[in-house]
DNA sequence: TTGTATGCGTTATCAT
DNA sequence: ATGATAACGCATACAA
């Protein structure tokens, strides 16, 4: 940075304010300097920067699963808008266990980031409220009291799905998701719901968020007694593994089974699989959540900020008619 | 620091040798370091850390595409590597266009990544010789002089594909694949050279890297006067946006149209899908580039090592015969 | 609009 | 095995 200051003829700060173009530099300043850092090869010390200004500008952003889409949806909905006020996103990728996560938020918080989001996370919300209280912290997907949340009306989209398939005159549905940790309830409350006030008995299945447990508890409820005629799961991910299992069965859907699930993800669209899902506006998520973490790095305090966006189904061709 | 070193008797040199597990701290000095540490909520800051270091440890790696799950799988195989060695990984996520690409580059090098991975990209073999320049890089997917690479054999994995369509008889096979910087010729070149060792005309079809433009092409394409019997496309996402062309076109798959994609990825293994496609071992590539990493992060200099696996043909249901 | 001085939290060198 | 101290490359308050 001296260097680029000898050459320019000016004095290292400016060089530092010309470079993160602050204002309080004159045009020609300016243009001298860059063209002197250009020239040198200079390139800013990002790691330098951030000690130097005691404070930290960047965001970490937490994603579950990376072969879930739904993340993507949201990082990139995010991205977006930290690209707008370039701060730089400091990504950390889960794995499935929660001790895992702890590990990727500790990393994150000795990079020093100046706030955290959460795309998915297998916390309890007492975690997440230890963390808030180092740094600021916004959870997509989940509303947790205290803290800066965005989600989609889980509750609606199960209530939804579940209709959809009352509709179709299904008596017999069952619901596919994980009750560890009890950390996602409300599509399945919103499922319980609409079976009791149809006046007819829910039945939850315990399955792991991935496909494999989803096709795992799948062959197993379908070979039971009473098989249900319709599966609606948490979500794409598993209503396939749902769908690989009744196809294993020899089962045809929809004539034999219907399913539902929830993502909208690009799978689900394919002419080939068309499975009718919840869509949650992913990519709207990551969009506020962006703003929100931007947002509490400025200005911390004050009281927590929950958005609801609101599902829609969108209908393909896994669900049949029963009469 | 200064704090911990305090509340536990010792130098500030003691508590950074013991918190980061070096040898030359006596175990009763660590343990009650590590106390002191703990109950004073003391986090080791990476940035300050780094800085100090004159020398960066940790890893940077860039990945194309986050739709794209070979990238995931990369990913996942190097980060097992990393955390073998704990070393920390910044993830850049890339977006489609050469210049995000260097944008994103640029971030990493001011990130002070000790090494770079590019875990597919869009830059030339110059560009890439030239940031090698600044800091050790590797590339998976994708073989350049002078730079540690890991690849699969594309061109082997365009041969095998391509004899199994001349297998089942077909005579009229197409590739779909981007032809735009002459970037990732090899799949191509192997369909080529199969097609013209059986004395048949190869037919190229430039399209982009993504579902809806190899959708496009191909609806262009099936409705031409010679319609192909088969399409060989560069990879699973291209493959299926042609299977969206034929299936809204009326076509049927693998009556009307045969098609194998490129990299086994999960949607292949669909029942309802059942893609034939190559597997190009993503995983174990992403453990590879990170070894080599991790060893340049070392040792610099010596020549460059380039290490080529081999593609298998995953045969499903999207290949039927012609007589 | 520009220059100077100070310190950010750590590592590494050297001494003990 | 342990302690003192000089960097690391930059941002920022303050003076000019």
């Amino acid at each position: 940075m001296q260097d680029v200051a000898t050459r320019a003829g000016v004095s290292r700060a400016l060089v530092s304010m010309a470079i993160r173009g602050m204002e309080g530099v004159s045009a020609e300043s300016k243009a001298l300097i860059l063209d002197a850092a250009a020239e040198l090869g200079y390139r800013h010390n990002a790691v330098a920067a951030q000690l130097a200004a005691r404070h930290s500008k960047s965001l970490g952003f937490f994603l579950l699963d990376i072969y879930n889409e739904v993340f993507a949806d949201i990082f990139t909905g995010l991205r977006t808008r930290a690209e707008a006020r370039d701060t730089r996103v400091v990504l950390s990728v889960g794995q499935p266990s929660p001790e895992a996560e702890r590990r990727h938020v500790d990393g994150l918080l000795t990079a020093q980031v100046g706030t955290v989001v959460f795309a998915g996370t297998m916390l309890p919300d007492e975690a997440l409220e230890f963390i808030a209280r180092t740094v600021p912290v916004v959870t997509v997907t989940r509303l947790v009291p205290g803290i800066d949340s965005v989600a989609c009306d889980d509750y609606l989209g199960g209530d939804l799905a579940t209709k959809h398939l009352l509709e179709a005159g299904h008596r017999s549905v069952a619901y596919f998701g994980p009750l560890a940790g009890g950390l996602y309830p409300d599509r399945r409350n919103g499922y319980r719901n609409a079976m009791e006030q149809a006046g007819l008995q829910p039945r939850v299945i315990d399955a792991e968020l991935n496909q494999l447990d989803a096709a795992r508890a799948a062959t197993e409820l379908l070979q039971s007694e009473h098989r249900p005629t319709a599966i609606f799961a948490h979500n794409d991910i598993m209503a396939i593994g749902v769908m690989e299992a009744a196809a294993e069965l020899g089962l045809d859907i929809p004539k034999d089974l219907s399913v539902i699930g929830y993502d909208d993800t690009r799978v689900s669209r394919l002419h080939r699989v068309g499975l009718t899902s919840v869509n949650q506006q992913a990519s709207r998520l990551g969009e506020i959540a962006g703003d929100l973490a931007l947002r509490r790095m400025n200005e911390q305090g004050g009281v927590a900020q929950h958005t609801l966006l609101t599902p829609h189904l969108v209908a393909r061709s896994t669900v049949g008619t029963v009469s």
